[in-house]
RNA sequence: AAACCUGUAGUGUAAUGGUUAGCAUACAAGACUUUGACUCUUGUGGUAUAGGUUCAAAUCCUAUCAGGUUUACCA
């Protein structure tokens, strides 16, 4: 066996630290913690990959906990979607959880730091504890409520939870350190009055524990061992600590590990915008049809545009893990996919921008069963018959009346082959008008059939064509993207809006004609149009409509260099 | 500005003080080709800067520069 020595990331090695410094192998537990309030996306993915992929390294379990904390911005439609994208991802949970499960824990733990004088209750206006907090630069001064007694605090605290008090009239703040120089540590809030039905816990609580509160106690209650977020957790490590060291000798019998938070850098793709918020801007607004549509970013998204969740994996492990900044380069998303589907997916013929050609010397109403090649990467995959005839559609960028030596196609006077058929020669075109070509004339070689075993056959001619019989041909029609944004990192301009980087010409609409095995192509199923690139089958395809989405194109060096 | 974090080919990542700084992608050239795809071969291109420690520095130290994070009753 060969012995490849894998490196390992930074988060790999402060786990295998651990495990050398004590740390039991089947105490090893992570999570992925979701806050219900959008639909995951590619970012997602990282932290999805990371948390489970460390499962999976380390056979430990790993939860996908819902971080359902604020009902004013939490929803069932998320949590649906959310677990339908994880499983899609191929990732399995130990056990599925809800912070909101712990309301009644973290409300015990609260009321045992008031008794203990490390959390009090504040009545001042979200303002004036700002005006308070300070800044980097200069310390904060204490509330003047920061010294009540346990008694009144625990009488305000009680009756906050009682639904007794206005939203904003009170809250309970952690006593910390009002000079710290990380603002969070500067008594942060722990609970906020909420009066808004919660999806799961409906209107049993009027107070909500607020994130650093909740989160390292969920992290806590459910045993993680290492609480993996992004980077712009860093400054909470700190509360992260506080809180549980605090809680930690309350319950140590119940809960005898004592998890630790460590920051990646997240995922950022180019030309595409990776933040909740923003995202549902663009569905708000109009600008794509849903939180699935092919062109975003999200996980929903990706799989209706037809990636697979191999390629999406691939790429999260390509991507790597570091502190660093990032925006990665969509082009390596995109050859995950094409890399992927080059081995999985059947090889079809269909034309896109079609132009009729005319086999002047073919049998008049001849017609011709083809035998093709359903993937020559898959042998396993066999072969389809497609149907010939003398009239076809071709490409109506594979024809020009003359060109240079570097042009394979078509042109009066010179030989192609048509894929799995014959070597045809262009003879004339016809044209409107305008001079839009209208017709293509041609005369074919009968001896030259693919696979016939002739000499003629046998012949090497530059270019391949792809067709379809305009007499079999289905018609489908075929939804072409481009990127959503015009602009590398769209949200990274100070002076300039996202929204201004919009490009207007992110979908194009296509009436395409395609060989007749696809009438019976099933929703999702995945194919590559010969010469043209990968599509799927759109789930708004019905018994009337065929409807494909372009995934993504092939690698193509021709149209790049012609430019 | 303060504290903290981060700087390795265009992009992403590896090298855990010790070969000529590796891999992927992107880009370029060529071979092959009944997909201008795939595959294969080759090439271009990198340790932010300046000092220091050391027999030896991408790696340790210092300074500088650059970028990021934090100043929500969001998570």
């Amino acid at each position: 066996m060969s012995e490849e020595k894998k490196s390992l990331n930074f988060i790999e090695q402060i786990i295998e630290d651990d495990l050398a410094n004590g740390v039991k192998k089947e105490n090893l537990r992570f999570r992925f913690p979701p806050e219900p309030n959008g639909y995951l996306h590619i970012g997602h993915t990282k932290a999805i990959g990371i948390s489970f992929g460390l499962g999976e390294k380390y056979n430990a379990p790993v939860n996908l906990r819902f971080d359902d904390t604020n009902p004013a911005k939490e929803e069932q439609e998320y949590v649906d979607a959310i677990k339908e994208d994880v499983a899609w991802l191929g990732y399995k949970w130990e056990n599925e959880c809800y912070s909101s499960d712990y309301f009644q824990q973290l409300y015990d733990w609260a009321i045992q730091l008031i008794k203990d004088g490390k959390a009090y209750v504040d009545s001042q206006s979200s303002e004036e504890m700002a005006k308070q907090k300070g800044t980097p630069t200069t310390v904060g001064v204490a509330s003047p409520y920061r010294d009540r007694s346990v008694e009144d605090n625990l009488d305000l605290f009680t009756k906050m939870k009682n639904g007794e008090f206005e939203e904003g009239s009170h809250v309970l703040r952690a006593k910390i350190d009002m000079s710290s120089p990380n603002m969070l540590l500067r008594d942060p809030l722990m609970y906020r009055i909420l009066k808004k039905s919660h999806h799961r816990t409906g209107n049993d609580w009027v107070i909500y524990p607020m994130y650093d509160w909740t989160h390292g106690e969920s992290d806590y209650i459910e045993q993680i061992s290492h609480s993996l977020c992004s980077l712009e957790f860093k400054p909470h490590r700190d509360l992260y600590n506080w809180f549980r060291d605090n809680v930690y000798v309350y319950s140590k019998e119940n809960y005898p590990l004592a998890p630790k938070q460590r920051e990646f850098s997240r995922l950022n793709l180019s030309y595409t915008i990776m933040s909740k918020r923003k995202l549902l801007r663009l569905v708000e607004e109009g600008i794509v049809s849903g939180w699935d549509d092919p062109r975003m970013p999200t996980i929903s998204g990706l799989r209706r545009r037809g990636y697979t969740p191999a390629a999406i994996r691939n790429f999260i492990e390509t991507v790597g893990v570091s502190k660093r900044e990032n925006i990665i380069d969509v082009a390596l998303l995109e050859f995950k996919i094409r890399e992927d589907l080059n081995k999985k997916a059947n090889r079809v013929m269909g034309v896109l921008n079609p132009v009729k050609l005319v086999i002047t010397n073919y049998p008049e109403n001849k017609e011709e069963i083809l035998i093709a090649e359903n993937n020559p990467e898959l042998e396993e995959a066999g072969s389809r018959e497609v149907p010939f005839s003398g009239e076809l559609y071709i490409e109506r960028e594979d024809f020009k009346e003359e060109a240079n030596r570097k042009y394979f196609r078509l042109t009066i006077g010179k030989e192609v082959r048509l894929k799995n058929g014959y070597i045809i020669k262009g003879e004339s075109c016809s044209k409107d008008e305008e001079g839009n070509i209208t017709e293509i004339h041609c005369t074919y070689d009968p001896l030259s059939k693919s696979g016939s075993g002739t000499e003629e056959s046998k012949r090497k001619v530059k270019g391949t064509l792809h067709w379809v019989s305009i007499k079999h041909a289905v018609e489908a029609e075929v939804r072409v993207y481009d990127r959503l944004f015009s602009d590398e990192a769209p949200d990274a301009h100070k002076d300039k809006d996202y929204m201004s980087f919009i490009n207007p010409n992110s979908l194009k609409i296509i009436k395409a004609f395609v060989e007749p095995s696809l009438g019976k192509a099933k929703v999702g199923e995945r194919f590559q149009f010969q010469r043209l690139g990968y599509f799927n089958v759109d789930r708004d395809t019905n018994s009337e409509k065929l409807i494909f989405n372009k995934i993504v194109g092939l690698r193509d060096t021709w149209t790049k260099k012609s430019k």
